[in-house]
DNA sequence: ACCGACCATCGTCGATTAACGATTAACTGC
DNA sequence: GCAGTTAATCGTTAATCGACGATGGTCGGT
C-alpha cells in the first residue's frame, strides 16, 4: 500500500494534472467558441450552439461533453432541449495560474512584485 | 476571390484559433509543470527542467518546443545551456477570456443569478 | 399514436500527440 | 584536438483526438 490518501503535502503534480485537464478542454477553437458564446449570451443555450459553431451536431455534442467533463460548463435538461451554462468557479485554478504568470510571483506573499521585470543581470 | 486580406470585421473564429493554440499548449501536465517552475524560479533555467519534470530529456525538449511555438516561453541560448523564461504577454488573451468568464456572469445587473438554477418556467 | 425536434452515443477513419532512445550539433575545458 | 556537457532533432510506436454519419431515446404537437 502506498497510503497516499492523506494529503499532508499536496503534490504539485496533482494540481498540474487538474490544470492540464482544464487547459486541454479549452484547447480547441470550437470549444473556445462555445465558451465565448456562453459568455456573450450568458443565458443557457440549446441547439443554437450547433448553428453557431459550423460543425455537425454530433461533433458539437462531443465538444460539449468534453467541456462538461472538465466541469467548465454544465447542462441542464429541459426537455426536449438542454440548457448549457458556464461554470466559472471551475476555471478559477487556471485563472490563478495565469494571473501568477503576470504578477510574476503573486501567490507567494514573501515575494513581492517590486522587482518584477528588473531581473538586472542574469 | 475571397478577398479576406482586409480585416474590417475581425472574425471571432480567428481569435478562437489563437486562444486554442495557447490553451492546447498548456493542456499537458508536464507543460503546466514547466510553466509553474518558471513562475517559481522566474529566472531562466537550463537543464534543471529535465530534473524537475520526470521525463526523458528528449521529451522535455519537445514540451519546451511546443511552449515556445505557442509563444508562452522563449529560450535564450547561453552555451552550452539554454535559458528559458516566461513570456507573460503571450498569455494575455487567454487571461482576458478567463476574466471575462468571471466578470460577465457576475456584474451584469440586469441578469442577476438569482434564478440561475431555479429557472422555474421557461 | 405518429411525426418532428433535440440530444447523446456508437463506430469508424485519418490525423495528431506523447514518449522514448539514438543521434547530431554547439560550445567549454583540459 | 579531444572529451564532456547540454539541447535539439529524427524515427518509431502506442495512444488519443476530431470529425462525421447513423442510430436511438425522450419529449411536444397535431
Amino acid at each position: 500500500m502506498k497510503s497516499q490518501s492523506a494529503k499532508l503535502v499536496p503534490d504539485p503534480r496533482d494540481s498540474d494534472e487538474r490544470l492540464a485537464v482544464l487547459a486541454k478542454a479549452l484547447g480547441h477553437p470550437a470549444r473556445i467558441g462555445i465558451v465565448r458564446l456562453l459568455i456573450e449570451k450568458q443565458t443557457c443555450i440549446g441547439c443554437d450552439i450547433v448553428q453557431e459553431i459550423q460543425l455537425a451536431q454530433s461533433t458539437v455534442s462531443e465538444h460539449l461533453r468534453i467541456l462538461k467533463a472538465a466541469g467548465i460548463i454544465s447542462g441542464e435538461i429541459e426537455r426536449p432541449r438542454v440548457c448549457y451554462s458556464l461554470n466559472p468557479a471551475s476555471l478559477q485554478p487556471l485563472r490563478q495560474l495565469l494571473n501568477a504568470v503576470f504578477d510574476d510571483v503573486a501567490p507567494n506573499p514573501a515575494l513581492r512584485q517590486s522587482d518584477r521585470k528588473s531581473n538586472g543581470g542574469h
